[in-house]
Formats: C-alpha cells, sequence, structure tokens
RNA sequence: GCCCCCAUCGUCUAUCGGCUAGGACACGGGCUUUUCAUGCCUGUAAGAGGAGUUCGAUUCUCCUUGGGGGUGCCA
C-alpha cells in the first residue's frame, strides 16, 4: 500500500551539506511524494564534535531552502544511544554476537556473518544483487569504548521509524548485506533498496570541494535557485523517459520513477545547471527576482536607487538574461553608481582601436542636441551617424556600450542610453574618450 | 590483492531486437532588414574492443579493456 511506504533521510550534521547527499534526500523526497508515502528525517548526530546545534540548523535551513519538507518529528540518532546498546547485548545473549578484544583496545562487540551461502537482494537500481557469505566478514557493533557503531544504529533507527525503501548513495551497496542480516538477525523485514549512482566531476572522480561548488550553501550564495538546482540534480542519474529537462515539482513527482533510474555515475555539468538557472530565473515573479535583486544590491554596497529612476525598465532588461544572481551587481553597477568599473577584457576589445575617442565625441556631439532620449531616436541619430562615416553601426554600438556601462554586455544599447539619460551618457562619453586619450584605461 | 557495480555524442540522457541512433547543455554557422541577450533555424559530435545468440544487435550472453565503489573499533 502506498500510504505505508516509509522512506528516511539520514544525514550526518558536519555543517554543510554536500550536493551528493542532498540528492539522495531529492530522490527520497520525490519518491515519497510519488507514492503517496511518508518522507522521514533522521539526524545521526553521533559525532558529538560536528553534530554541533549550528550544524543542525545549517542541515534543516537546507532542506527548508530546497523545500524539502518532511514528514513527523525528527529523529536524533544520539536519543536512541540506549536502545542500541540494549539491541547489542541482546544480539550477544542469543550468540549472533560475540566479544572479542580486537587489537587490544579493549574489548569491543562484533556482529557474526554467515560463513557459507550467499546474500541476495533486488536493488531498485542496480538490479539483482548478490554476495558470496564467504567474502564477507564478520563486523564491529559497539566500540570498545561503548559507543554503537554506524550499521547498529542505523538499522535499528530504521526499524524504529518503520523505513520500508532505503535510498542512498552507491558507496553504501556494500553495507547492504552486512544491514540485511541485521535486520534479519533482529526478525525485522528487510526494507527494499535503491542505490543511487554517485555524483563524479569532470574527471570522473568523486565530486569534492576541489571540483568548484559542493555544498549547498555554496550553490546558494552564488545565487542558484533552489528549484533549479533541485531540477538539475534530480536529472542526475534520472530521466523522466521522454525530451522533458525543465520540470516542475509536480511534474517530477508525478514521472519520478526507480525503473528510470540509471546505475552509472553521472558528471556533474555546472554550466548546464547555470543555463537551467537562468531559465529559472527569467520564468520567476518579478517581486521574487525583485528582493533578490535588492539582497544583492545591498551586500555589494550598491543603492538600491537607480541613478535616473527607470528601476522597472532596469529590471525587464536585466531579469531575462540573469544566469546567476552572484552576477548581479557587476551586471548593473553603472546604473546605480556614478562611477562605474570598467571590464579590462570589454576595454580591450572594444574601445582601444585608434580613433575610437573621436568616435565617442562624435557620438555624444550627435546625441547632445536630441529633443527627446528615447531608443527610437537615439538608434536613428546613431545610424545616421554610422552612415554618413560610411561606417556599420556595431563600430559605435559597441565601444558606445563599453563606454557608458565599462562592458560588453547587457541590455540593448539604445535601451540604455535611455536608461541612463541625456546627462550621464553625455558625460560619461566625453569622460570615457578623455581618459583614453590620457591613456588611463 | 580480493569482492561488487557500471559502460550511447565532450557532458546529462532517450532507445526496453528493426536506427537514417532522438533531445538537452556546451561549441560552430545562419536568421530576427547590420547593438548584447533572448528566440528561431542549422552544423560538428556517440553505441570501448572481441566472440556468441538471432533473419536482424546499441539493445540479450560471455570475455577483455576502461571507470567507479567496497575491503575500518568512519559514516
Amino acid at each position: 500500500m502506498a500510504e505505508n511506504i516509509r522512506v528516511r533521510f539520514a544525514p550526518s550534521p558536519t555543517g554543510k551539506v554536500h550536493i551528493g547527499n542532498i540528492r539522495a534526500a531529492i530522490f527520497n523526497w520525490l519518491y515519497a511524494r510519488h507514492v503517496g508515502g511518508t518522507f522521514l528525517l533522521r539526524v545521526e548526530d553521533t559525532d558529538l564534535e560536528r553534530s554541533t546545534p549550528e550544524a543542525i540548523e545549517a542541515l534543516l535551513d537546507c532542506m527548508r531552502w530546497l523545500r524539502l519538507d518532511w514528514d513527523g518529528e525528527i529523529l536524533y540518532q544520539t536519543s536512541q544511544r540506549a536502545h542500541h546498546l540494549e539491541v547489542a547485548e541482546e544480539l550477544l545473549r542469543k550468540g549472533l554476537a560475540y566479544k572479542e578484544n580486537k587489537g587490544g583496545q579493549g574489548e569491543c562487540v562484533i556482529f557474526r556473518m554467515p560463513k557459507e551461502g550467499v546474500i541476495e537482494y533486488d536493488d531498485l537500481v542496480k538490479g539483482h544483487m548478490k554476495k558470496k557469505a564467504k567474502d564477507t566478514q564478520d563486523f564491529v557493533i559497539v566500540r570498545s569504548d561503548g559507543s554503537p557503531v554506524f550499521h547498529l544504529a542505523n538499522v535499528l533507527d530504521d526499524i524504529t521509524q518503520g523505513v520500508t525503501h532505503i535510498i542512498r548513495g552507491d558507496d553504501h551497496v556494500e553495507n547492504t548485506f552486512k544491514h540485511i542480516m541485521l535486520f534479519r538477525a533482529l526478525g525485522a523485514p528487510v526494507p527494499r533498496y535503491a542505490h543511487l549512482p554517485m555524483i563524479v566531476n569532470a574527471a570522473g572522480k568523486p565530486y569534492s570541494k576541489r571540483d568548484g561548488s559542493a555544498f549547498v550553501g555554496e550553490f546558494r550564495e552564488q545565487g542558484y535557485l533552489p528549484d533549479a538546482l533541485f531540477n538539475y540534480l534530480a536529472l542526475l542519474g534520472w530521466a523522466p523517459g521522454d525530451d522533458r529537462e525543465l520540470m516542475t515539482r509536480d511534474e517530477m513527482v508525478q514521472a519520478f520513477d526507480f525503473a528510470k533510474c540509471k546505475a552509472s555515475p553521472a558528471r556533474f555539468d555546472m554550466r548546464k545547471l547555470t543555463w537551467m538557472n537562468g531559465e529559472y530565473i527569467a520564468r520567476q515573479p518579478r517581486p521574487a527576482f525583485e528582493a533578490e535583486f535588492d539582497a544583492r544590491l545591498d551586500r555589494a554596497g550598491l543603492p538600491r536607487t537607480p541613478l535616473n529612476g527607470h528601476r522597472d525598465a532596469l529590471l525587464d532588461q536585466i531579469q531575462p538574461r540573469t544566469k546567476t544572481y552572484a552576477d548581479l551587481p557587476a551586471n548593473c553597477a553603472w546604473f546605480f553608481a556614478e562611477t562605474y568599473p570598467f571590464d579590462d577584457k570589454a576595454v580591450a576589445k572594444r574601445l582601444h582601436a585608434p580613433g575610437t575617442p573621436d568616435l565617442l565625441d562624435q557620438a555624444a556631439a550627435a546625441l547632445g542636441p536630441l529633443p527627446d532620449f528615447s531608443p527610437q531616436t537615439t538608434e536613428a541619430t546613431i545610424t545616421a551617424l554610422a552612415e554618413s562615416h560610411a561606417a556599420k553601426l556595431a563600430l559605435y554600438v559597441h565601444p558606445i556600450r563599453v563606454a557608458v556601462t565599462g562592458r560588453a554586455e547587457g541590455p540593448g544599447l539604445f535601451e540604455t542610453l535611455w536608461l541612463l539619460g541625456r546627462e550621464r551618457t553625455l558625460a560619461r562619453l566625453r569622460d570615457t574618450a578623455a581618459k583614453l586619450r590620457e591613456g588611463t584605461l
């Protein structure tokens, strides 16, 4: 029965949530919502050093940011310690585990694995899996310092929470054989397993901090939208089967299926994520975009009020061409501050041709006396100017843009001039021409 | 070393024996009556190799090669 399906996300809070980890959370969530089951959260906080209240809050914050809403109360693993140890005693009593002074570190409790036969299970994504008992080894379930080991705690908590489907990373496949024996020893039903392929870097190695952003917080910081990150991560190792890529949550929930999950590792491609993020930003409701826009302006120390009004018009121009929020301040500085930075590459490419200062002066002279400064008028004026010099419009457009904005990309030039207004346009053209003549640019 | 898993364009993927191998990102070209971007059109680009099964293999089987995971008193 669908409503009886219970899955869980069981991270250890370390302060930062790795994308590989959150991807497992996403698949758990997707599956739970697809079948109308329960998505549980368990915090494996047994590492007291790292599992600080701040680390736990960071984890929950990350879950909320991605709208991975969990069902019911959070289970904190440390609260189960007494139970874990009781069960270890029980296994000892039943002869399913034994004590040993391994390596002279004091007595630990070791779980007995079968010595013959095979352990097998059907993995929802990897298919039929089996391992010969002789290829497995007994393993420690309680350390000599009296603390329960991951395998014990993890399995017992899954029993406690009534988990029916365990969806986790590929790196746990070997553990699965141990866990299955533990479930059996405890007389608990063995859950179904789904092992997700790992996310790897461009070189095919496990994706780590060395490869760029590896933690959810970093993507957030860099201006990625949670829905975009969610969508992209969902598509790493899963595809709906048709050609859909940009999908809403509901569409993903509806289409999700382990049968469509790949068993091979997937490479993380930042370029595609960035493209997808741009698509999401372009589709954002204006108030949401504006709120983030303002926040980025504030942090960059730029005023929210533009030099020349026309804030909405700028937003109209900027929103569809924003890839990540992090780019925003640099892309708009010219619009909000009297002094704006010049992009070196843009300057080198568009302003260093001989005669450029004269060209900018010509433009200023032509634009100066205009009765109005609408895009139509300025375009007609610059077009006429270019024609009078038997030159292409582009010859004027590019240097003018860099001169007044400091950048090679941005809104259409004539919209830009209008956004800036006559005074500043003229001042900037002359100012840039002067700097070029002085050789200070 | 041993055990397990994986293998389609550079990348993410579709294909569940019939393929002129489709889509997306990225890249190149073109158009939007000579601006950035968008949009649209378009191009380059893939079935690791070898056997077998079959009328027919990218699809099924085996081997090789390559990659990944595991092999802790880490999780």
